[in-house]
DNA sequence: CGTGTTTTTTTTCAAATGATAAAAAATCAC
DNA sequence: GTGATTTTTTATCATTTGAAAAAAAACACG
């Protein structure tokens, strides 16, 4: 059985015996740099929480890697298509750093949220944050153009800055490497 | 008390006395074309589901509007972060035609998810759908070009089209009218 | 330290999109 | 139906971003 303690710093109501049985699913595991937490067209089968390091879900269009999201302490995720409709995912998740990391299978999840309604209500606000960090996300891709879109993720991460590399800042904003350098020089 | 039936064709597993406090809850309004359902800078208190008609989401950069999504027939949807936060929406929402529309209370929500174990699976999957469909949406913004994601959304929507302007299709794909036009006539 | 690999920058040219203005077409109000 | 208003199209020019290739810098590691 894990220490459930440091899987929800985000949870709270959650009852002794809820807390109990999460305890009993959940399993830590470690990922080299450069290992894969997901391949893409397998079915993501688990809730992912990071103890340690930085992970990125990522999808190709051809060659080319698009970022949906950097994941870092403390982060709960997975993805979430795969995960609910139990379908291959498109995206994979990748370690960008050695990670330790936590997982809770969706078998276990749904049967806790079965019995445990605070489990369930645990699941309902995570999903709700995931869709509201997702609004934001579709308005600065809308609203904003590249170099609008560089200059909020230095204001809104600029600790992440020194651990991610350029290339894949560029896959996560949405252009390409050249064109973020480019727009790096220009200031 | 609502006929409560036209607000869930797409719940399932909802037991009577939770399908009866429902009824209770709910309560049926009717907008005309050009109306606001939700003024930008007001608390968004409900959940709407749209009989019958056609609305946007949207907000302003400058006095440019950004759409977020258009919803129809039997959508279940409200603007999320100021609905569980209960802060001040940035966006507004707009009839684009006559619509029904019924709402439920974030007050009403809440104290029925307590009561009932089955609201809160279904507010659970109705915000996973949510997540699912703005992760689709965020996707298609990295990955795609303008007249790429215009394709796209003629293939996706085709019956939208007929219903919505040049301008706001052009305000959901995050391009200008005139952009917009200019793709149209490339074709 | 040196060499091979990866990452970042620079350059050039092409394509896509924005801004502005104006014309044309469609829709609306009465 | 007619004039006013709104929507859509067309045109021109400026800016942004992409593509490709190459140079420079940083890094990995024997």
């Amino acid at each position: 059985m894990e220490n459930i303690d440091q899987f929800y710093p985000q949870l709270s109501g959650i009852t002794p015996e809820a807390k109990a049985d999460l305890g009993k699913a959940i399993k830590t595991f470690t990922a080299k740099k450069g290992q894969f937490l997901l391949k893409k067209g397998t079915v993501c089968q688990h809730l992912y929480f990071i103890n340690q390091g930085l992970c990125k879900t990522f999808f190709l269009k051809g060659d080319k890697p698009f970022i949906m999201r950097f994941f870092t302490e403390d982060a709960i995720f997975t993805v979430l298509d795969s995960f609910v409709n139990q379908l291959p995912s498109t995206y994979s998740i990748y370690a960008l750093e050695p990670t330790t990391y936590t997982c809770l299978s969706s078998a276990a999840l749904l049967s806790l949220c079965q019995k445990h309604h605070c489990i369930e209500t645990f699941y309902r606000k995570l999903v709700s944050n995931a869709s509201i960090n997702m609004m934001k996300r579709i308005s600065e891709l809308l609203e904003d153009n590249a170099s609008e879109r560089y200059a909020d993720f230095v204001k809104e991460h600029r600790e992440l800055l020194q651990r991610i590399s350029l290339g894949d800042l560029a896959s996560y904003l949405g252009i390409t490497q050249v064109s973020l350098s480019r727009l790096r020089a220009a200031r």
